[in-house]
DNA sequence: TATTGTTATACTCTATAACTATA
DNA sequence: TATAGTTATAGAGTATAACAATA
């Protein structure tokens, strides 16, 4: 259709942080892709991983770290619970806290979700030799740490549901 | 409150997919805010990129590159026409199409957006030398490339609103 | 009185689909 | 009849705020 790159004119400059927003989105939306086959979303998978590495936490607190509402986690937590992925356990210590814990289905499916992970970052890694691979690494780490972001679940995660195929 | 790294205990491998996506959503986020003090949404800054560089394509083309419906397009450029920044032309040759183009208005703030832009890359990239810089872009362009991105706006601004301060 | 978890409500955003005008 | 633009409507998703139980 004629529609192409020429008709670019005005200094259109692809900058670092422009590819980093563009990478970091395909590659969300990639990813999405791939564990709506584990029928998890981001968010939900982002939960499972917080579990396992540090089980017993209150609603509140995990709610408070994946960036939502505690309105809005309790509906989220029903449907892995209702799904046998998590499990509520009432602190004898203080009554209205609830501990929330992985089931073992949970953490079958967090193997699983391991392994779409894997699958995931050698398919953004293609086009790098594993040197390259370690320089990337390296260069988003020092950029990350500089602008202040931790190791914790990203804030990107929140808003994202599969499907939505770029054209 | 000793709610920190030394929890994590499982192999929480943060890989260069993982980086990638944090990083962009971070920066995506930090250029929304700046670009508010336009008056801008990201969105709203890719019309304006679009239209100086191919100017009086018809709204269906603009809504298809932007990724969004039709319908949704036009209350968009309605906003952008009354603060006078883009202008709405009848195609004289066919009546249905309009060819939208920036205004002399629309191009003065264009100019303050690139400055906005030339600011956020050099904030993004504060943590690398000019060389290193040169390598991640070099990395990051290959990646992006064999990943089947083009050079267009990229489909991570359909959702973003400033104000959304992770915590 | 303060806090956790929950529910209810109201609101924003969005896409779908009807409608018009031109072709 | 097909397409560009527009409008209307209905649905999803969300946060705010009220509520109950426990401290």
């Amino acid at each position: 259709m004629g529609t192409n790159d020429e008709e670019l004119r005005l200094p259109v400059q692809v900058g670092v942080a422009f590819l980093l927003a563009q990478l970091g989105a395909h590659g969300a939306g990639r990813f999405a892709e791939r564990i709506a086959e584990l029928d998890l979303t981001p968010p939900q998978a982002g939960l499972l991983r917080m579990l396992a590495a540090a089980p017993g936490r209150s609603q509140r607190e995990l709610a408070d770290q994946l960036g939502m509402p505690p309105s809005r986690f309790v509906p989220f937590a029903d449907e892995l619970e209702q799904r046998g992925l998590i499990e509520r356990r009432r602190n004898p210590e203080d009554r209205r806290l609830y501990a929330l814990y992985l089931t073992d289905q949970g953490f079958v499916l967090l193997a699983r979700l391991a392994e779409a992970s894997a699958a995931h970052e050698r398919e953004m890694c293609q086009a790098l030799s594993p040197d390259e691979r370690r320089e990337m690494k390296a260069l988003l780490e020092r950029v990350a740490e500089q602008q202040g972001l931790g190791r914790g679940v990203h804030p990107g995660f929140r808003r994202l549901r599969p499907g939505h195929r770029p054209g």
